[in-house]
DNA sequence: AAAATACGTTGATAGAGTCAACTAAATAGA
DNA sequence: TCTATTTAGTTGACTCTATCAACGTATTTT
């Protein structure tokens, strides 16, 4: 198999993705407590990256509209894991933030996640995965 | 950056997937000219690969819902594009095929697919991509 | 022959994603 | 400065995607 193919890449991490969350779905009655789902998880582990900032950063970072990001963090702040506070310049915006509750949600997300993600790289060496990470880090 | 958390890969690819997906959808009303949508092209293009083959087996390969495959492929026998045909020896079966304006219509979206790859890969050299295609096969 | 399993269809429903309209605030331009 | 434009976030309405359960039919197992 010489072949390159684009479409065969777009086929093979699209069914990466899929399994990863499909992982992720499997182990959702054990960890996901706090029934955020699969969208609530990855918000928060992006606000955890960059807290404090605004909706619309996050909702950058994500690739995600800034609608569906809006009700997707009134139902996080409904179950106490964020909290928005004012911009001290702007008053337009507001600044998301984890509470504490909220972080501690977070580490067991990413301990499920790993565990996944760990499973689901199997086939790959750890230097495999470096790369592999890296070279995602660049596009 | 010596960090390798598993789930900022998760990140990044939901981010690349993401990306892909939405310079499908932009270039959509140019090539999309049978109204399939994302969907619609994915499965088009695996039953391009596997043809002829049985619904179970797309859905399989795709890791996709059976239930949401039948009405996709619904959609696609109604646009003339995809064919059914009974199994030979399991009666249970129905054996997909592309129909002529099938195969056509599967080389637009290949060209379509391959130029949003490209774009969105270009920070990757020609070596990096082909690594990246073969790490993602193995998984 | 009966029980268990598998293929595909359909109904019902939940979740994700998108678009347009709107308020309020900030910024740019005349 | 005053107006016009742009931006942040919210909400309503809608479509598309995804999932589950139930069903009819066919196949395989025991």
């Amino acid at each position: 198999m010489a072949e390159h193919d684009p479409y065969e890449l777009a086929h093979q991490i699209d069914r990466l993705m899929r399994r990863i969350n499909a992982g992720v779905v499997v182990r959702a009655p054990v960890f996901d407590t706090e029934r955020v789902g699969p969208i609530g998880g990855m918000i928060l582990l992006t606000i955890a990256e960059v807290e404090p900032s605004p909706m619309q950063q996050i909702a950058d970072a994500m690739a995600r509209d800034k609608a569906q990001l809006s009700r997707a963090v009134s139902m996080l702040e409904r179950r106490g894991l964020v909290m928005k506070s004012p911009h001290a310049s702007d008053q337009r915006s507001t600044l998301l933030r984890l509470t504490e509750k909220g972080h501690a949600f977070v580490q067991q997300i990413r301990a499920t996640l790993a565990d996944v993600i760990d499973t689901a790289l199997e086939p790959l060496s750890p230097a495999e995965r470096a790369q592999l990470l890296e070279m995602l880090s660049k596009l």
